[in-house]
DNA sequence: CGAGGACTTGAGCCAGTTCAACTCATGTGG
DNA sequence: CCACATGAGTTGAACTGGCTCAAGTCCTCG
């Protein structure tokens, strides 16, 4: 594993991350105490962060780019359960061992804690422990979602599925240009796409380019997607609006 | 929502559940006051626990039958998410609303505590909180093995692996005989059993009848089915025998 | 006994996979 | 600077696992 570990321990309040959810809305002291704990860990796209059955030694949160959680088939079948955006915790407490692979799917940076000081802190902090509870049942809520999609939709429904979450998590603080022409940024590779969506890249490719001839998105780059019709799209997705539609809701990334 | 409401309360030692996920291992203060907060609520297979997009006004734990976790498409495709089966925690804290509906596949009996007492008592006892987040964790793991499963594993490799599920969750309670001779008990319909594989009712049958044909499995009723040739239902699986063989490892049901 | 539900079986069809070929962008070394 | 390899994405064509529809059996229950 060729990580570089920036020794720079940082603050809870100069934390680089904008929405960094483990170190927002909490009391003072305990902001103090995972300071004092927090590594900057930096990952290039293809590296791997924690392999599948790999002991848990650190946990943290995405500061930049994007993690995927994936599981590996005794046979090789290789299916990706969850991505890892800004803002998300990555690693699991009171969990010796990781049941997923943890990768860089773009370039990383992660704030990390050592796991044992981090569940010491929980115990000492219970208000921590409870966000890492109400955290883990959104991931739950996403998971299943995740579920309902793959046991039930087919190939087009999960691509502009995915595409409108891509759009409701792309960063509020990304040109405002870029928001209302509704460019959505995809930062992951079509084979990921595809390990994600539980098909095949040929598979996603046809339904990106029948919506392309269809006129609902528009291709810049092969990572940055064009929404013409977001109606469309959300009627593509097979959900109810309400679920895309602002105000936000409560549907949430897989992770 | 014809539900009967046995006014009994309950203490934590003479609660009937062999394995009350909440009411074991737990300090004897919290266990005092969950028994006062205890109440049974028994339902009928088919009836309606909560509903989906429903306020969650208690939470409870199983402790006979089996709940199923159920999302539903706005066009009617429905999923199963996860099966509950004694010991399991049934809805969620710290969440208003319920992202699933929650229905009796069996006859079931639940252990309930109103979701705003138990929420007080879970800022209490950080040991309960604790615990939830642990329960919580487990659900994740098998929310992502069902995920890998639902996104890469063909009908017979799901049937194979649901069965083996099943096997290794049969209460340890049961008589000696039925283990030696490895019948698993199917505690839900074939109609559910679909609904959960992500597949058909038809697709379930064919795949069951051609493990009978091969001498894999025999059926004594459709909820009873003897497993002839463990390994090679495990070899059907498409998993690793590691992770239904004994000695146990942390493979679990999807919830 | 008849109705209804659960399960099984058969036959045809199709969405999506597989395999193969192609374009295009990027990078590498001579 | 070009030749070439490599990887990502797209497109075409054929194949197939599982779905759909339809018709059966068996069991339970009123």
């Amino acid at each position: 594993m060729d990580v570089r570990h920036l020794g720079a321990s940082i603050g809870g309040r100069r934390c680089p991350a904008r929405r960094c959810s483990t170190c927002t809305d909490i009391s003072e002291p305990a902001k103090q105490e995972l300071g004092r704990l927090a590594r900057i860990r930096i990952y290039r796209a293809g590296e791997t962060v924690i392999a599948e059955q790999d002991e848990i030694v650190f946990v943290g949160t995405v500061l930049s780019g994007v993690l995927r959680l994936q599981k590996t088939l005794h046979d090789g079948r290789q299916q990706i359960v969850g991505l890892l955006v800004p803002g998300d915790m990555v690693g699991r407490v009171f969990s010796s061992n990781s049941h997923v692979a943890i990768e860089a799917a773009a370039d990383t940076t992660l704030c990390c804690y050592s796991r044992g000081n981090f569940e010491i802190l929980l115990g000492r902090f219970p208000e921590l422990e409870h966000r890492m509870l109400v955290a883990m049942s959104h991931e739950l809520d996403a998971a299943q979602d995740w579920m309902l999609l793959l046991a039930t939709q087919n190939v087009t429904e999960r691509v502009a599925t995915f595409l409108l979450l891509m759009r409701r998590a792309s960063p509020s603080d990304l040109p405002v240009m870029t928001r209302i022409s509704h460019v959505v940024e995809v930062p992951i590779s079509r084979k990921d796409m595809a390990a994600y969506l539980g098909t095949t890249v040929e598979s996603i490719s046809r339904s990106i380019q029948q919506m392309v001839r269809s006129g609902v998105i528009r291709i810049i780059d092969p990572q940055h997607i064009e929404v013409v019709h977001a109606s469309r799209l959300i009627d593509l997705s097979g959900h109810d609006p309400s679920e895309f539609d602002p105000p936000r809701t409560d549907i949430r990334r897989a992770g």
